[in-house]
DNA sequence: AATGCTGCTGCGAAGATTCGCAACAGCGAA
DNA sequence: TTCGCTGTTGCGAATCTTCGCAGCAGCATT
C-alpha cells in the first residue's frame, strides 16, 4: 500500500473520486508484476488484507474507470479473460497476439508514433498507442504454402 | 447465399471442414453492411433460413475459427458485447474508439505499414493490422486542461 | 464539524461467452 | 459408393462481465 497517495492524486486530479476500494485495487495491480484478471486483483486485495472484502464488480468498474483515465490498460487473453495491467506513465510497449494460437509477445514498436501523429490529424483523437494489443500470426502459426492473401 | 462457393473454397484452403452452419453464418456477416453482434448474425440466419437453426454456440465458435484464418475480424465494442466483421481481402480500416465514451470512428491510417514491417522484423509475427482497433480519447473526452501525461 | 449533492459500492440478476461431451457429418481413402 | 477418422455441432452448464437499484461515503460548502 506504498503508493496510495499517489494514486489518490492521479485519480482525484482527473476528477474522480478517491475510495478505499479504488486504492487497494488500483495498488494491487501496480504491485503485480504481470498482467492480472479481476479475479485474480481481488484475491491480491484479499492477501493483503483479508478483511477488506470489495465486490467483483467494483473491481471490473475501477479497471473500467481506470482504464479510460489512462491510469490502466486492458487486454482481452486469449482466453475469454480480460487482463489488465498497470500503465507506468511514459512506459510504452506492445502486445503482439497470435490469432491462430493465442501465444503473446511483447515489443516496443517505435513506427506507432507516426500512426499516434496521423490519427490526431485525420480524426482528431488522441490515440493511445502506449500500450496496443495488435493482432497477428506468429512464426508457427503462418500457413506454410501461402504467405499472403492480399 | 450467393456466395457459398467463394467462402466454401476459402474454408478449405485454409485446411478446415466446409459445413451449412459455417457457410450460413459466414455468408450473413458477409452480407450485413455493418458490423455485426453474434445474436445478430444468429437473427440474420434465421431470417434468410427460418428452418436453419443453428446455435448460438457454433456461431462464436465459427467467427473464432475464421478470424483465426482472417476471413473475418472481430472488435469488441463499448458494451461489452463483440461485433465481427466480414473483411474483404485486400480492403484496410482502422477503427478508433474513445476509451471515455465509447465513441468509434473508422480511418484508414497509412503509417500502420510501417508498424507491420517493424513487428515482421522484430519478433517474426505477421501481423495483421488491416483492421486494428486502437483505443484513444475522442476530441470530447480529451481532458481540458490536462493534454498530456507524458 | 455538520450538511448536501452525487458519485461509488455491494448485491443479486441478467447478459455474453466459453466449455465439456456425446452424436453427427465432411472428406479422403479404399 | 462405402468406410473411418476426426473436426464440428447442439445442448446445457460454467464462467466472465455488465447492469439496476438502494444505501453509503467523498468532498466542497457552510
Amino acid at each position: 500500500m506504498s503508493c496510495e497517495p499517489e494514486i489518490a492524486q492521479a485519480v482525484r486530479d482527473l476528477g474522480r473520486r478517491f475510495t478505499i476500494q479504488r486504492a487497494k485495487i488500483l495498488s494491487a495491480l501496480r504491485h503485480a508484476d504481470e498482467h492480472q484478471s479481476a479475479e485474480q486483483i481481488l484475491d491480491r486485495v484479499r492477501g493483503d488484507d483479508p478483511l477488506a472484502d470489495i465486490s467483483l464488480s467494483t473491481v471490473y468498474r475501477t479497471l473500467e474507470t481506470a482504464t479510460s483515465l489512462q491510469l490502466t490498460s486492458e487486454l482481452r487473453g486469449a482466453a475469454g479473460t480480460t487482463m489488465y495491467e498497470w500503465i507506468d506513465p511514459g512506459t510504452t510497449h506492445h502486445h503482439i497476439e497470435c490469432t491462430a494460437c493465442g501465444h503473446t509477445e511483447i515489443v516496443e514498436l517505435t513506427s506507432l508514433q507516426l500512426a499516434e501523429a496521423e490519427i490526431r490529424d485525420r480524426a482528431g483523437f488522441e490515440a493511445d498507442i502506449r500500450h496496443l494489443a495488435i493482432p497477428g500470426l506468429c512464426r508457427d502459426c503462418l500457413p506454410a504454402g501461402a504467405p499472403e492473401r492480399t
